[in-house]
DNA sequence: TTTATTTGTAGCAAATGATGTTACAAAGAC
DNA sequence: GTCTTTGTAACATCATTTGCTACAAATAAA
């Protein structure tokens, strides 16, 4: 007896926009000073324009990029890539939260319903924090680096 | 003789599984060597026991804890409070990724298309490995703590 | 001024995942 | 045998992401 044994692995659909806003940053630092249309970016990322578009609100929201419309349109970076840390990016995109709260509140008659919030609050705030903290030491120049190199 | 067999694993994306899990074991945690129904830790999370028995579904896949069928069943923790760590709850509950990947491959004809995929790969791990080591630095027994007394 | 280009965004559909609920088979205690 | 409890299937609902079309507004250039 012979079995062959498939096995699928369908992966999360959670949301590559901080992949997305990095690929999208790392082109516009590669054509510093032009204007680079959502069409172009969207041929890179493999997807929209729309959604390209949508992605870049976001972060000209942040101060990260600045777009212009109109013939010779297109978005750029509003400052050097070395003072963009990745950090600003993924707050751009992101609610900065590597995990939920209770969506509901807990039932406070219960000792622990009643005091476990807070206490997965500052976990949360402390978690987030070092994320934001180890994202704060690579910059956008740094990124950009690392994938002209072809390496890491 | 020649079977195909399918399995599809569908991974769950990040919410608010793993506060619930924290709730959950913690409440266990308080009931040592007792068994607890699932309508009980209900009660306190403030959701339905099938929600519950979901999440100890997957608690007790990664061997946190024992549940029994049955009158006077229930769950229990496996172990101590201090021999389960918050990063053994998280992992059991998420995927462990703090962002996500590009869901579609970019564009392999451009050269940020081509790079950026390794080098995001990699900043994940280290982002992800930095939150597990930082989650691993809290036991069971020290929320445990922390909500008995009432503060953080 | 007119025309062509490009963004910004609304609106819609599809896919995915979280959550809440009912229902019921299986396990286990008495 | 009966009652209790878990495990899980099945289904509905809701929210979010993604992809797409369409079009108004802005802008440059002819």
């Amino acid at each position: 007896m012979n079995r062959t044994v498939t096995i699928l692995v369908t992966v999360m659909a959670a949301n590559s926009q901080f992949a997305m806003a990095v690929h999208v940053l790392s082109m516009l630092a590669g054509s510093r000073e032009e204007n680079v249309k959502s069409e172009y970016l969207a041929g890179s990322v493999n997807t929209n324009a729309v959604v390209i578009r949508r992605l870049l609100s976001q972060l000209a929201q942040a101060d990260l990029v600045i777009s212009q419309t109109g013939s010779g349109g297109g978005t750029r970076l509003s400052r050097c890539p070395n003072e963009i840390k990745l950090s600003d990016i993924y707050k751009a995109v992101s609610c900065g939260e590597v995990f939920a709260l209770h969506a509901k509140a807990p039932n406070q008659d219960c000792p622990v319903g009643r005091n476990i919030e807070s206490v997965l609050c500052n976990l949360q705030k402390e978690i987030d924090h070092s994320v934001d903290e180890k994202l704060s030491r690579y910059t956008l120049q740094s990124v950009f680096e690392m994938i002209e190199q072809g390496k890491d």
